[in-house]
DNA sequence: TGTTATCCTGACTGTTTAAGTAGGAATTGC
DNA sequence: GCAATTCCTACTTAAACAGTCAGGATAACA
């Protein structure tokens, strides 16, 4: 598996979040009930999304969460990154001086990494997918289904995929 | 982080033996030394290489691994899931009976899921470099560096990249 | 036939990470 | 003051990771 529920809870608060925009703070607990999470982990998760200062806490009582942001400014590269720390594909790219052997090729020099070149691919992948979705498609699609769900920005010109429909196929 | 040092290690591996393509059965020994990874879990991941049919072992003295197709045949996908298991982005997209929430969305089946929707995209960015990139390119690479090394196929017609350089930066 | 080189397998281990729990302190509205 | 909330830290349990180890199976070769 490539991502934790981090991810996958911290996604969820921001959207509950999105949904409820513009109604004052929401307390987590709401958030926490209505998508079925425990209170205690997502607060430890909604402190990473604080310190990136995706979201405004306001403390004491009728306090809670709000976005410090439109949600079509903000895009799942930052929340992600907020919840998962960095997002590499592999360890060498951050730790070159670990003790694990991992990028050996980089030490000696006699020959190129070429493990890191596929890595730069797939992370490339990754964060292209992740930059292209903003958190207010990710709302709108939670609300009203495919139809009206469209990617921030396509750059892909030409006839590719004529279907209105976003795949979300398995 | 998302591939664990199976992946690195596998992929090197599979790298090592197109190097050495045409001259027979190569150790493990050997590639583990010029690799300076550990042989005995080296053995561990080259036998689910060869589970996936990607190597075939000859046993015995002067015995050892080889390529089962052309270089050219083989794409990152086939390595990397053989040696990581599958290759999904989030649990709820194998696993819809485990214990955990993840994807209670799909349960009451009243709303959309839309994190479903981002990793779908995560998915299929990482689906589609490692799919694009073959053993070959790979092996190529290694030897020679970025200048001849060409992905596989590329999509993208018009003036994108005019760079003869493939990209391995941080 | 025995020895050596190699593949093959399963069990075992230490470390790290994931996924929470738990408890309490600080802040605010009423 | 009290209740609701954020905030912070430590603790726990289970799983995964990254190996290590011991030994067995198989084949080449002298």
């Amino acid at each position: 598996m490539m991502f934790s529920t981090r991810a996958e809870y911290g996604v969820r608060v921001m959207i509950a979040l999105a949904r409820k925009r513009g109604s004052g703070p929401v307390p987590l607990a709401e958030v926490a009930e209505a998508e079925n999470l425990p209170l205690s982990y997502l607060e430890q998760l909604v402190a990473k999304l604080r310190k990136q200062e995706l979201v405004h806490a306001t403390r004491g009582a009728h306090g809670g969460y709000e976005l410090t942001r439109d949600p079509s400014t903000i895009t799942m590269a930052e929340v992600v990154q907020a919840l998962e720390g960095s997002l590499i594909p592999m360890q060498c790219f951050s730790e070159p001086g670990s003790g694990r052997v991992l990028c050996n090729h980089e030490i000696d020099g006699f020959e190129n990494c070429a493990t890191k070149l596929l890595w730069t691919r797939v992370q490339g992948g990754v964060a292209r997918a992740l930059e292209q979705t903003t958190l207010a498609e990710l709302a709108e699609f939670a609300e009203h289904g495919p139809q009206h769900a469209q990617p921030a920005r396509r750059r892909n010109r030409g006839g590719a995929k004529p279907s209105g429909r976003t795949a979300v196929g398995t």
